[in-house]
DNA sequence: GATGAATGAGTATTCATTCAT
DNA sequence: GATGAATGAATACTCATTCAT
């Protein structure tokens, strides 16, 4: 429940104008997909599960792949907002005294963004490799954008002194793998036990303070 | 022809039993497979690209899922079987006496493995979060067996003062994901360019050693 | 363009009491009836060219074969008025004093009606093989009503000696047929050369008083 | 029973390699398209029809348009054999003296042709003008071979002197549209009552040969 | 009167699987 | 052992029709 109230809050806020039904379409969708992944997901599931007759679906999303585009599209232009004008606007306007602050403030920022959007980020994940849209989507609003902002990024704490001088992809690397390793074990794999997050996090960004040090 | 032979020798190494059309079946399930998805191919085309009927797919794999098994099955029991034996236990048996030589030894082993076992293991990653067999498998073999060797080895350095007194989770994970992000980088997102390989390598062992080093 | 003016004029004549969104429904469902035939034509599509909801056809015709036989039972009242009470009586009232004025005279009259009505007689073509109803009505108006006057006509000449003391079923087939064949000719398969329309009615003015002339 | 022992002799006829299945699926579909049109014929009543599973359907015709095709290609090839290689070549080899002769024999040879091929051409009549596949073999096969060779007929006698000089395309229509209408007559109009065929054709052939008679 | 969202039965087609040869 | 014809349930998608607004 708890988890589609929050998808409904997502999808409310990203497009008023949709109606309830597609709403309910939407929702169910992305549930299911999710859970067995967007080939094994029958259209008649969806609509079962949404409450809405099959020709339903068909008559506000074209296509089912019509549909899968629907889900995704707005995360993807909805990702990099924060990102950019959040965080990455504010280390440019120098609010961000210290590579550490940035890196902190951006770690919680993006776990919670994960967080947030566990089912609808395993869809992209998953279907990525297989809708060539979706890549060229992906890479153009991901991939390019944060790219760019990034490394001016880390341009700054480089000329800085604060972090070593090594080429800024390699930089996005170890930081992108690094955090994406942390967000792997957080959801997936540790989902239970002796987890303490507070310390996991300081951890990792130790980690990576001290793997990017200058020499 | 490279890549498909690559793959017979493998098959072919791991399963000496298999008849010629089995192999030429597993082959072309494999590359369809990872070309598509699980979900998204056919036993028909995988006949046709196999050279064979549609009948003697079922003769020899009861299922569509249980080729899917076959083709899994042996990476999950071989990953792990060099794993142990060529590097942890030479860690074990002082063959290793530095961190760095370990991870050294060990990076380009597993660069190796995963270059030699692309598509299989694109299989396996994308098909895991749909199949709770293979989850079970994975978890069996990987996590259990390849962890508890790994703990000692990390147990074994960081009594020897190398590697910061952390969780050798967290060691693992640090590890894993900055060895994983270098196997993406390397083969997907940069696929072509001014990536040098033998300097990237390099970051990446001073990144994770200065990243694990006491402080 | 053109088309659609005359088709206009046409719905208009007839059909006094159409509102203007019947007559687009009208319109449009003879467009795309007369080009995809009755059964591959949706009425999302004759809704679509009509310019009105889905929902305004219904509220019209009750359904799509109401629809259908809206668009027939027209022709099929209004294809017999001009052809008895204009050719047919005058020759009944000595208006035409031989065989071939009155054969002039239907020819041209017939090919122009046909002309003027070719999307709407393509369909009646098309489907009177598939709805009894439209067959009916069709014996009903042409079959039995035309037939009888032109009986008459035949008889008439035939007294006068200048047609051949055959049955005047046969005589309406051979007029019939090559009436037909004429305008096929003209309007189907020559649609653009060397025809000289002019010489090919002489011609087939001449071909059949010939072979109706008394041996 | 009787249509369906024709039907099956005619596909027996022209296609050996046809199996048992497939010939069974052939003659419901001629049947079910004959009555109810191509388009409004479901492969779900063309399988129940035919007593095979919908899906065998598939297995021998790829779509059910290749169906409708493979139903229709082989009249368009064998309208012709029979037509130019008895009937043409005969006349052209000298063996009808006279126009008459010639113009009997077509005939009887037509009509029978019409009499067993009813159901198919019916289908090639009513889906001529929705499948330009179907009209361009039409063309191919019918328009240019026969028209050609009908042509050299037709100049034969005009310089026989036997018919009159008109352009031949000219001929063609007046012999083709009488034909046909005989035809029709025949076979759809007048299906029972006081028509004499013998009489009949008489009639025809000395409605045609008047009225192509040089002047 | 007009709309268009909603429906659910129906459509062509695909698919994993079976089995007689 | 291998084949491939046959199956029938399932699939994505369409359609004529209804009905609340």
């Amino acid at each position: 429940m708890t988890g589609q109230d929050e998808l409904l809050q997502y999808i409310a806020k990203q497009q008023h104008s949709l109606t309830e039904k597609q709403k309910q379409i939407i929702i169910a969708a992305i549930e299911i997909f999710s859970e067995k992944g967007y080939a094994s997901t029958s259209t008649s599931e969806i609509a079962k599960r949404a409450g809405v007759a099959e020709g339903t679906i068909f008559r506000h999303f074209k296509t089912k792949k019509d549909l899968l585009q629907s889900i995704i599209a707005p995360i993807l232009t909805n990702t990099i907002a924060p990102f950019i004008i959040d965080d990455l606007n504010k280390v440019l306007n120098q609010q961000f005294d210290h590579f550490e602050d940035f890196l902190r403030e951006m770690l919680s920022n993006r776990i919670e963004f994960f967080r947030e959007n566990k089912k609808l980020l395993k869809i992209l994940i998953q279907e990525i490799p297989f809708h060539h849209e979706l890549r060229e989507q992906f890479m153009e609003h991901i991939g390019k954008i944060v790219a760019s902002r990034f490394r001016a990024v880390i341009l700054y704490f480089q000329e800085k002194g604060e972090i070593i001088n090594i080429p800024y992809y390699s930089v996005i690397r170890f930081i992108g793998s690094t955090l994406i390793g942390y967000i792997f074990a957080d959801f997936l794999i540790v989902p239970d036990n002796k987890w303490n997050k507070e310390e996991e996090i300081e951890r990792t960004i130790s980690f990576i303070i001290k793997g990017l040090a200058p020499s």
